[in-house]
RNA sequence: GGCCCCUUCGUCUAGCGGUCUAGGACGCCGGCCUCUCACGCCGGUAACACGGGUUCGAGUCCCGUAGGGGUCACCA
């Protein structure tokens, strides 16, 4: 590619950064990174009423928090408005757009009568079109609000080759002579978006499926201002189970960057799922560094067909997407212990339970902590949850634990405190001590090491699964485990 | 409804005329390991929407049908 790639993300922010959103994002980081082009952050804020700050700050926020850096932006579609108007007014002087006078309740009138005449075409019919100069001149003079309208070719075909879905074409005169300015003088989008990209000198849109009526228009535009059409690619959408495109407001946090965030997935792992909905590198491959995923990617793998998000609401094991879940644990088992014991610090810190001890004396502690937990975990968030006695001393007994494992066998209460004193004997602890004394226990008792070994568990780690009991009474500090040890007591005087 | 796009396991997908009794991943089921869980390893379940063509041969090409999606704003 001789010409220097220039690419956009162009989000209107009207809501928070959404996966979808996320994923039209970063297909066009890859390229532009894949090419050593650029990527433009573009606020499309032409909807006032609709364009809130907090969304920019949410929008950019996300970004950055997936790691998609850009080079240029971000720019505000508002802040070149004169550059819109003076599109619109070219168009103008060029004869190639028109005003139209029609008000809107005589288009949706004639809309609607044509909709009942069953007529293929019930766009707009072109009364205006043709109006003479002074005709148009005297209803203005008349202080008639007017729009501004594209006047669409009557012949030919307007298409493009898409890169991902192939050639696309229509007839010209299928399009209706569509409104590119307002009647209170304000471009709309149509417009904006190509003068913003023919300025920006982008040369690859990279978009969304639901773009695609836009695009034919879009091309048209292109041609009428003289400037060359870049190349498009559309991607597939992603639906719901029910086929349903994902949103905010039928499907909630779950589409929200944001929400992955606070969930403790790690942000490479959302990315390299999001990327997989819709692509493929054309092998087996689906866990990528970002260099491999950027070395991998390429338009022309992008599927044409659209990909479901596999969410089920109020499942009760996944919270969202098994596969985004199961990278996200990919990850999160074999990425460098220390980078997933700072992801590890920041849950901990928000709740309160971080020792900047973890940061000095005990930070080899801390760190086989987080590996010994990690495997077993699917995000950072499960250690300050299911991970939470390794914290702290203030946890709560897994209900489902006490009930299996200590309830059932009210001989603990003699057993644990056996094993308590037998542990507190030993001068140190060490995974192979701790084994002899349960194991040479459970067999003078005539029980099962299980018995114990999992009431321990319950009691010191208030789990009912977890990393090895041999491990970890050698892991946590004597006191602590002793003395866990010894709440036996009052849990069967609780019950009792 | 018009126009446009799409259609392989439950989900993400490989497949670009013969190598497909359709491969991988996630999920699910079973096994090994084992103090529990997880990891790991082994095994299993499960799909070419349908109907016509073209061809010696079709998941792969063509047409039709059905289904799904997108879009039809003075929103972006």
């Amino acid at each position: 590619m001789s010409e220097q790639v220039r690419v956009r993300f162009p989000p209107s922010p009207t809501g928070y950064l959404h996966i979808g959103g996320a994923r039209t994002a970063i297909f066009n980081w890859l390229f532009a990174r894949k090419h050593g082009g650029t990527l433009i952050l573009r606020i499309e804020d032409t909807d006032a009423e609709r364009s809130t700050e907090e969304s920019i700050r949410g929008i950019i926020e996300g970004l950055e928090w997936l790691g998609i850096d850009w080079d240029e932006g971000p720019y505000f579609q508002t802040e070149f408005a004169a550059d819109h108007i003076a599109a619109a007014e070219k168009l103008l002087a060029e004869g190639k757009a028109y005003k139209c006078f029609c008000s809107k309740e005589e288009l949706e009138a004639r809309r609607q009568a044509a909709l009942a005449a069953k007529k293929s075409q019930v766009g707009y019919d072109g009364k205006c079109r043709d109006l003479s100069p002074e005709e148009a001149a005297r209803l203005e003079a008349e202080g008639r609000p007017y729009v501004v309208r594209f006047k669409t070719p009557r012949d030919g075909e307007v298409g493009y080759e898409d890169r991902v879905l192939g050639k696309i074409s229509r007839p010209a005169a299928e399009i209706e002579d569509f409104v590119i300015v307002r009647s209170n003088g304000k471009p709309l989008y149509l417009l904006c978006n190509v003068v913003d990209d023919i300025r920006d000198r982008i040369t690859h849109i990279i978009r969304g499926q639901d773009h695609m009526t836009n695009t034919l228009r879009q091309v048209l535009l292109y041609q009428a201002l003289g400037a060359r059409v870049p190349v498009f690619a559309h991607m597939p959408l992603t639906l719901d189970l029910k086929k349903a495109k994902i949103s905010k407001r039928s499907h909630g946090e779950i589409v929200a960057v944001q929400f992955y965030r606070d969930h403790g997935f790690i942000p490479w792992a959302l990315v390299n799922f999001l990327v997989l909905l819709g692509w493929n590198p054309g092998d087996d491959r689906e866990i990528f560094s970002k260099e491999e995923l950027i070395q991998a990617f390429s338009l022309e793998r992008i599927n044409r067909s659209n990909s479901i998000f596999n969410y089920r609401k109020g499942d009760a094991k996944f919270f969202t997407d098994p596969k985004a879940i199961s990278i996200n644990a990919h990850y999160l088992r074999t990425m460098p212990v220390e980078e997933i014991a700072a992801l590890v610090k920041k849950e901990l810190e928000r709740e309160g339970l971080w020792d900047p001890a973890y940061d000095g004396e005990k930070k080899d502690w801390f760190l086989r902590t987080v590996d010994m937990l990690r495997e077993r975990f699917h995000t950072t968030r499960d250690f300050v949850t299911a991970g939470r006695a390794f914290f702290s001393d203030d946890f709560e007994i897994d209900e489902k634990a006490l009930k299996k494992n200590v309830l059932k066998h009210p001989g603990l209460k003699e057993w644990l405190p056996m094993l308590a004193d037998r542990l507190e004997a030993e001068a140190v602890i060490t995974p192979e001590r701790a084994e002899a004394v349960a194991k040479g226990l459970a067999e003078e008792l005539g029980i099962k090491p299980g018995i114990p070994l999992n009431a321990a568990r319950a009691l010191i780690t208030g789990q009912i699964k977890g990393p090895s009991m041999f491990e970890l009474f050698a892991h946590f500090d004597r006191a602590t485990v002793l003395e866990r040890l010894r709440r036996i007591g009052e849990i069967f005087g609780e019950t009792a």
